[in-house]
DNA sequence: AGCTTTCGCTACGAGACGTAGCGTAATGCC
DNA sequence: GGCATTACGCTACGTCTCGTAGCGAAAGCT
């Protein structure tokens, strides 16, 4: 949403339910048009609200398809299932089935490239997408070391260098797998590529190979 | 380019300088105007040519950015220094320097953004971005293969998967570092990540086979 | 020459954009 | 209850881009 302003306690509020039906109503035109054609007219008359109605509410196209993207990625959710692999597997097989519903991978990658040239835009996908994904990692991580299949900390100086490498990773090659590749994320892929991870992730903190190996 | 007829062999050929003027002006929109405000007949003025001739030759806007951003990725070379972790790392920072460019990363995210609903438009993609670049996992892994660093054959039933894999990987990884977390590819996390990389691919190889690791 | 295809130019209807203006509806405050 | 304030629905508008059609001229081939 944007930024409400606080000190508007008077007056008329705003309806809770319009924003659920414009932000369903995008995810829905998403699925029907795609990005490109989708027009804020035709998202009004879907929700069935006037089209002024959502240019008080969003800026644009873009702000509005990040926030109705975005609630789609909340459903994530870490699968405590006893050990690291079978976490980064069940995350990532998570993570392809909404990357596979096309209101996400029509939505999701139109608002990343137009926020290559958008500060703001980049800045609201990261705090609303991105970054609170990242949690998962974080705690993945911490499992992985109280179960003692990671070493406690690798590097004490830049803790969070670690969590936005792997973040990068997996994020970056399951979306590329499924949009660019557009090969299926089955149970294969990602058995492969959850121990390609975990052996990367082991290797490198226990033994130290040629020379000083970054971290 | 489109379907050149084949049998076209009389009449006006086509200016091969024309082809080239509007793709450089693609570019050049780009970095001007971004994917969303680019519009043809922009790109035919800045191009000097008419808008008619760019319909002409092209589908539309998807397809003309598409051969635009190609080209910049032929720069691509894989640097043979030696060691299979130079060589990933050569070719992160080759990637990411041409990533950084505003018209590559404004319109390539664009047009797999699109190709999402656009099979013909990810065919495209696919065989004038992606496919010519997995050449250098192709080549740099058999240089890997040839000075001992890598074992010969993992899985010779499918040797295509692995490129693939190592592929997405790489190229997704960088990717998403670079738009979506818009964080610098340097040295530094070249060589973090060329480290993970590495580490995988060796682990992965050895405890499926028993065999040891060559280092 | 004659044939064929491309090119530049102009013009056009269609559609989306984003905004302004108006009257009405829903709340908080006195 | 009345009043101020804000949100809402609706209509209408000028502006822009799209993609195409039609024309005459240019540039190649045989």
């Amino acid at each position: 949403m944007q930024s409400r302003s606080p000190a508007s306690r008077t007056g008329r509020p705003r309806s809770a339910a319009a924003d659920a039906a414009i932000l369903a109503a995008t995810r829905e035109a998403l699925v029907d048009l795609g990005w490109s054609k989708l027009t804020l007219g035709d998202v009004a008359t879907r929700a069935g609200v006037a089209k002024t109605t959502l240019y008080r509410r969003w800026a644009g196209k873009n702000e509005l398809v990040v926030d109705a993207v975005a609630e789609l990625f909340d459903e994530l959710e870490l699968p405590d299932s006893g050990s690291l692999a079978a976490d980064i597997e069940g995350v990532v097989l998570q993570f392809a089935a909404i990357l596979a519903r096309p209101e996400a991978k029509s939505g999701l990658m139109a608002v990343v490239a137009e926020s290559t040239r958008d500060e703001a835009l980049r800045a609201r996908i990261r705090e609303s997408v991105v970054d609170r994904q990242k949690r998962l990692v974080v705690e993945g991580r911490a499992r992985a070391q109280a179960r003692g299949e990671l070493p406690p900390e690798p590097d004490p100086s830049h803790p969070a260098r670690t969590v936005d490498l792997i973040f990068d990773v997996i994020a970056g090659a399951v979306v590329h797998r499924a949009l660019v590749s557009a090969e299926p994320v089955d149970t294969t892929w990602a058995r492969s590529f959850t121990a390609l991870l975990i052996d990367g992730m082991t290797a490198a903190t226990t033994h130290s190979r040629s020379g000083q190996v970054a971290q």
